[in-house]
DNA sequence: AACAGGGGCAACCGCTTGCCG
DNA sequence: TCGGCAAGCGGTTGCCCCTGT
């Protein structure tokens, strides 16, 4: 059976012959591909258009690096895949030079398998359940066999079990170049992000690098800009933090709770924001203050200028377990009155938050500052 | 040397998405 | 708004090659 753009005709299917290569570069050099479905036939093929393209697209087009997959690259592929899971297209994005053919084969073939051998998920990037309970065993496991360790780059996981993950692709390591106020001497290791996932689907954060991307003072101009994240699970009980540290002793804190310590609601007049992995994601979403259910809560007492306090925001509403937020003003304004947080961090063990979600919630969307930040390179493509 | 089994990878299938009339 | 078409995308298939017996 053809595809349906050529089942109708007399096309030749299976490998590709030199020869029909050579055609098809020819042809695409001189004339492009406006319509594939054009292309076999100018070009002397007895191929399909949807065939020739993705010839094309995955082996002959003159920018494809093509050969064995580097660490980096692999290492890419484990942290975006954590992210975006079987998003191969969007993994590939990332990859300068590999198509999303290649990485999903490269992923079923070899990385898949060393995750497993590690003990890890590779769906869920979670421990297995088998490594589970040998982390929770005696404590005699070998840490250099745990695989709480993978591609840590060092930062201590909280307790249990982890699932340390790292971003370190080779354009958010050029991305970081552009970094004004550089990361303490012993933060200057490449850019590398360990989140660590516990057992409730929550994650802690230690981003060196992405901290040192945040503009000094950002969303503070008058602090350092060092930001403190704090997450709770109002449903299992836990919290989390996550620090942009900037070598500064100024901090925030953010939490989805209400009725934290910290704070009550949006009462802070500060605006929804949203954790990302990656610096970007904290402008963005304190920007626009799109994400409703989670408060800013500026620890040290400094005003906000004027200009940066989210208008039209209202107190998030806690509705109550499952963890639904209303949060209405701005967010409602963009039509998403309702958020499951459940669906965000990932209630009884699930370790991906719903990347769709905030996607759809803008979240990832908008201007980093046009200085490359982290969240551009994993172009979430709003 | 012949064969079987497995792995890797190129290509295909079919669904989804986006565009355009 | 709807339908058709092309492109995008992820899952699956099947061929080829390598390795072990």
């Amino acid at each position: 059976m053809g595809h349906h753009c050529c089942s109708k005709q007399k096309v030749k299917r299976g490998l590709w012959s030199p020869e029909e290569d050579e055609k098809l570069v020819k042809y695409i050099t001189a004339h492009g591909h406006s319509c594939w479905s054009a292309v076999p036939k100018h070009a002397g093929l007895q191929r399909c258009g949807k065939s020739c393209r993705l010839r094309w697209i995955n082996y002959l087009r003159p920018d494809l690096k093509r050969g064995t997959f580097s660490d980096q690259e692999e290492r890419t592929i484990i942290d975006v895949h954590r992210i975006l899971g079987n998003r191969w297209a969007q993994i590939a994005k990332h990859l300068p030079g590999r198509t999303d053919n290649e990485v999903k084969n490269f992923w079923n073939s070899c990385i898949k398998k060393k995750l497993i051998a590690q003990g890890l998920d590779p769906k869920t990037h979670n421990l297995l359940p088998a490594s589970r309970s040998l982390l929770h065993g005696n404590g005699a496991a070998n840490p250099s066999n745990n695989p709480a360790q993978f591609h840590s780059n060092g930062a201590t996981a909280n307790g249990g079990a982890t699932t340390p993950f790292t971003i370190s692709s080779p354009t958010k390591a050029a991305a970081y170049d552009t970094v004004t106020a550089p990361p303490p001497p012993e933060m200057s290791a490449p850019a590398m992000y360990d989140v660590v996932t516990n057992p409730a689907g929550m994650f802690t954060g230690h981003d060196q690098a992405a901290a040192a991307a945040i503009p000094a003072g950002y969303p503070y101009p008058d602090n350092g800009g060092g930001v403190l994240m704090s997450f709770r699970d109002q449903n299992a009980g836990l919290q989390t933090s996550m620090d942009f540290m900037n070598g500064s002793s100024s901090s925030s804190s953010m939490d989805h709770a209400a009725g934290m310590p910290n704070g009550n609601g949006f009462s802070q007049g500060m605006g929804a924001a949203f954790m990302d992995v990656t610096a970007g994601m904290w402008t963005t979403a304190v920007d626009s203050g799109m994400c409703a259910g989670i408060e800013v809560v500026q620890q040290q007492q400094q005003p906000l200028p004027p200009l940066q306090q989210p208008q039209g925001l209202v107190q998030g509403e806690v509705i109550g377990p499952p963890a639904v937020m209303n949060g209405g003003g701005a967010a409602a304004d963009k039509g998403m009155d309702m958020m499951d947080v459940s669906s965000v961090y990932g209630s009884a063990g699930a370790t991906a938050f719903d990347l769709e979600l905030m996607e759809s919630c803008g979240l990832f969307c908008g201007g980093g500052g046009g200085a490359g930040n982290a969240m551009e390179q994993l172009q979430w493509d709003c």
